[in-house]
DNA sequence: TCTCAGTTTTAACTTTTTTTAACTCAGTTA
DNA sequence: TAACTGAGTTAAAAAAAGTTAAAACTGAGA
C-alpha cells in the first residue's frame, strides 16, 4: 500500500538538490534526487513514485523527454518542471505532455511545498468519486457528512470526517500517523499528533457500537480501520 | 456559439509570466503578457480584451491604479490581482475597484485556471441572463429578488440576495468567508463577520423547507451552499 | 420635515469545533 | 525491571460559528 507520497527530483544542481531533497523529505515527502536525466529514467523505471519534480534543463536525457518517456508508462503522475530564469524553453511542449506545474527559479522551498501540495490535494480529490463506505453495520456518508446505524444519523465534523474519509480509502491497510496528519492537517508537528490522537478517540467512540469495526494501531507506524465483513 | 476570452495578462516577472501566457493560451484563452503597467495600459487601449489579470506591485503603474483607469472604459470586465504572500496590500481598495477575485502567490496552474473559468461562467451567467437558480425544490430569481417554493414567493432583501447570490454562483463549491465578506460587505471587520452571521441564519431560514438544499459550514474556511439533484 | 416600516448593523450571549495540555497507560528494548 | 517512547484519555482553553434581540439607519409616503 501507498502510505506516503514518494517524489522523484531530476535537478543537475548537486547543492540545490540535496537542500531540495532534505527539505522535502522532512517535510513528509520521502525525495530520491537524480542528477540527470539518464539516471532519473533508471531509479522511475526500478522503483515506485507517486510524484515527478524535473529541471527542464538536464544531462543525458532532457526534462521534457523525460516527463514524455514517464507519461507513457503512467497517466495521472503529477509532474512539475523547475525552469531557470536564463533558460530557453517550451512551456507549451511542457503543458502539452502534462505538466501540472512549471515553478521559475529562484523559488523559496516553502514556495516547492505549497505547489506540491495543492496538487496533492487536488489528485486526492480527484479520486474522490466514492464517498459512501460500508463499515460492517454503519454506513458512512462523506458527502452528506453522516454515520448512520439502525437509522440513526450522527452528523461529523471536519476533522471527524477527514480523518475517518482517509482510513476508508485505506481501509485494512495500514496508514502512517505522519501520512495522515499530512492529509488531515497538512502539518505534522507535536500538538497535531497529540490533536490526532484526540480525533482518534472520538473515531472509535463513533464507531464502539458494533465489534466488526475497529481502529487499531499499529504501534509505532500507524493506524488501520479493520472491518470484517 | 461561444466566443473566445481574451485575456490581458501583467506581470513584471518575464519567466513566471511567459509561463502562464502560454498556459492560459493553451487552454483556450489566448493571452498577451505585459511586463509593466503603462505597457499593459497601451495595449489595453490599443486591443479589445475580455479579461484582465494583474499584478498588484507593477512598475510604472501599479495594478490597482491600472485596474481603476480601466474600469473607467468597462464597468464589467473582469479584474483578478495576483499578490503575493509577504507583499503588504490593500485587499479591500481591490475589491472597491470591483476585483473578481484575488489569488495569493504562490498558487499552482490549475487553481489560476479554475479561477478564471469559475469567473466566466459567472460573467456568462450575468450576460446571457442567466439569473434563475434552481436549488431543489427551490426557484431563486435573482432578478426579481424572489425566492419561490410550491407556488409561495417570498421577497429577499438586498443582503440576502447578494449572499444567496454568490452561494448559488459557486454552488457546490466552498466560498471562503472573508472572500464573502468582500464581495458583499466589501470590506472585513469582525462586525461584517458577525453580520454575515446573522445572513448566514437567515438564508438557512429562507431553505429550511428542503432538506436537499443546505448552507454548509467549512469550519476555519468558509460555506458551501449543496445542492442535492 | 416627520413618521414608520423595512432593513441592516451592533451587541450580547450560546454552542460547536478544534487545539492545547496534563496526565495515564502500553509496548519495546537494554 | 527500568527507562523510554508511543499511544490513550480527559478536561480546559481558544477559536469559530450560531442565535437572538435591540439599536441604528433608510427611504417612501403623509
Amino acid at each position: 500500500m501507498k502510505k506516503t507520497i514518494k517524489i522523484l527530483l531530476a535537478d543537475g544542481d548537486r547543492n540545490l538538490g540535496f537542500i531540495l531533497k532534505s527539505f522535502l523529505t522532512l517535510k513528509g515527502f520521502p525525495t530520491v534526487l537524480c542528477l540527470d536525466g539518464t539516471e532519473a529514467l533508471e531509479r522511475y523505471e526500478n522503483d515506485a513514485f507517486d510524484f515527478i519534480i524535473t529541471e527542464v534543463l538536464l544531462r543525458n536525457i532532457d526534462g521534457y523527454t523525460l516527463a514524455e518517456t514517464i507519461r507513457k508508462y503512467d497517466k495521472e503522475i503529477p509532474i512539475v518542471f523547475l525552469t531557470s530564469k536564463s533558460s530557453r524553453l517550451n512551456v507549451s511542449r511542457g503543458f502539452e505532455i502534462g505538466a501540472d506545474d512549471y515553478i521559475t527559479k529562484p523559488f523559496s522551498m516553502d514556495e516547492l511545498l505549497d505547489r506540491v501540495k495543492a496538487i496533492c490535494r487536488r489528485t486526492v480529490l480527484k479520486t474522490r468519486n466514492e464517498h459512501i463506505f460500508q463499515l460492517a453495520s454503519y454506513t458512512f456518508d462523506s458527502v452528506r457528512h453522516v454515520l448512520i446505524r439502525n437509522g440513526i444519523e450522527k452528523k461529523l465534523t471536519g476533522r471527524e470526517l477527514d480523518l475517518l474519509f482517509l482510513f476508508c480509502e485505506y481501509k485494512n491497510r495500514v496508514v502512517e500517523r505522519s501520512f495522515a496528519l499530512m492529509r488531515v492537517w497538512h502539518k505534522e508537528n507535536y500538538f497535531n499528533a497529540r490533536n490526532m490522537d484526540v480525533y482518534i478517540n472520538k473515531i472509535r467512540k463513533l464507531l464502539k457500537d458494533d465489534p466488526n469495526v475497529e481502529l487499531r494501531n499499529v504501534h509505532g507506524i500507524g493506524y488501520k480501520l479493520v472491518v470484517k465483513e
